[in-house]
DNA sequence: TTTT
DNA sequence: TTTT
């Protein structure tokens, strides 16, 4: 049946993306990005509580990942919840809820502007860059 | 900081809500919730994969979810990612990421038709039932 | 620079979708689809407001909205805002503000279940067909 | 019926909000926002289509993007699309769509570098305001 | 009328 | 581990 599952989050990177390239050719980008609220607990005093999330690029979002993004970035991300479970150490079941991105928009700032960005050239092939990425729809979609 | 943190989705109940009231007057209403994706593996083979969804609605939402909401039902539901931890048996701290409601929707049926309504008085009152709830705001920032 | 401009809408068909075949081999499908809004009145007497949304889906989605959509049917349309002018039979410039589909998917019944759809046989094939229909990219940007 | 009428839009306010204050102590702010869309013709060249959207904000949205929110400014809106018409000098009904302003978020820079923002005492007062402003929901849902 |  |  027809169902939505869609995750759109605004915030900062938390460290620079990890990429790992998979056997039969997939790669995959991981990085971590926190976004904030404010709340007045009982006695009226104003609480921010950070939340992590876990995402994951695919593919050629794992390369623009890897080129693009930087740890402290301010970004868009629009993607989908995926609790995927592993086994740990002891080999126990363990769950971890990722967000798989399906697009990725670089906000705030000129894309020249990445903290690690070289060179001059570099920098002015940086700026010219695009700087909304989507996945490829039909490589969307493969099972991992 | 600005940030934000969107979660939209369409799928099914697994199970009717349960409810808990807390002490200091606060309740909260869990169930789960099934979303679909469809791709082809690569023998070309058609697989669907479903995600459960665990979602929390807190207060106010929690008793209309608790009214409305029964296993099978669709819903569509707003909220926001919230992972937390806790103590396993074996006092090992374990996450678990919810999706925390601030509007749930009952899609594709008359809220009247919901499977354990039971009598015709109170059909007909769950008939004339608003089919979209909020969160009131000033409560949806609570610390929990 | 990076935007988003994003809209999700769910609500009821107001009439069958009409398919035009433009020169150049493009299709487009336009039908109109109604959100509703509740609120109280300054008299405190509930009042509903009725939204009508022009949608307009190209190529692929053109041809799965005129075989699956129907007057009346609740979907959820997810898509963007676009403007354009043209000009009146007094030749003035107007403007109609549409969106633009990227993905449609019925809800609230199965698909079998639509009123026009004629016999067994393409009963059943319409029961197994998909009900989520999303734009191909590469034909997503055509301009138009 | 249940329907959802939601719009997120990151964009650049063409111009700073224009404010006015009604009889009946309602107060409404008024500005455009561009988003930006690009894609390839038919011989291959990248072109650029900008959407300019009519953003409207009410009673305390109002006041907030009156005090914060500055011409270039890149701002996240999340809204719901209402279109309504009026009579034109030659009074004949035409038709403008709007995004009625929920939710609005600043972006991309420390708010203390708004444009206009006159003075140091100004200033830090200003960077220490939220970015992230929403719309009170009782009130939200006000005829107009 | 924004931004790159 | 981000940002303010």
């Amino acid at each position: 049946m027809a169902s939505v599952n869609k995750v759109i989050l605004i915030g900062h990177l938390g460290k620079d993306p990890e990429v790992r390239h998979l056997e039969g050719g997939n790669s995959v980008a991981n990085f971590t990005m926190a976004t904030n609220e404010y709340f007045k607990d009982k006695q009226g005093t104003r609480v921010e509580r950070t939340e992590w999330h876990n995402i994951s690029a695919w593919r050629g979002l794992a390369e623009l990942a890897e080129k693009y993004l930087r740890k402290g970035q301010q970004v868009y991300v629009e993607g989908r919840i995926r609790t995927r479970q592993y086994q740990d150490k002891e080999n126990q079941t363990r769950y971890i809820t990722e967000i798989v991105a399906d697009e990725i928009s670089l906000l705030g700032q000129r894309p020249g502007a990445a903290p690690t960005t070289p060179a001059t050239a570099d920098a002015s092939a940086v700026a010219e860059a695009p700087v909304t990425f989507r996945q490829e729809p039909e490589l969307d979609q493969l099972p991992f």
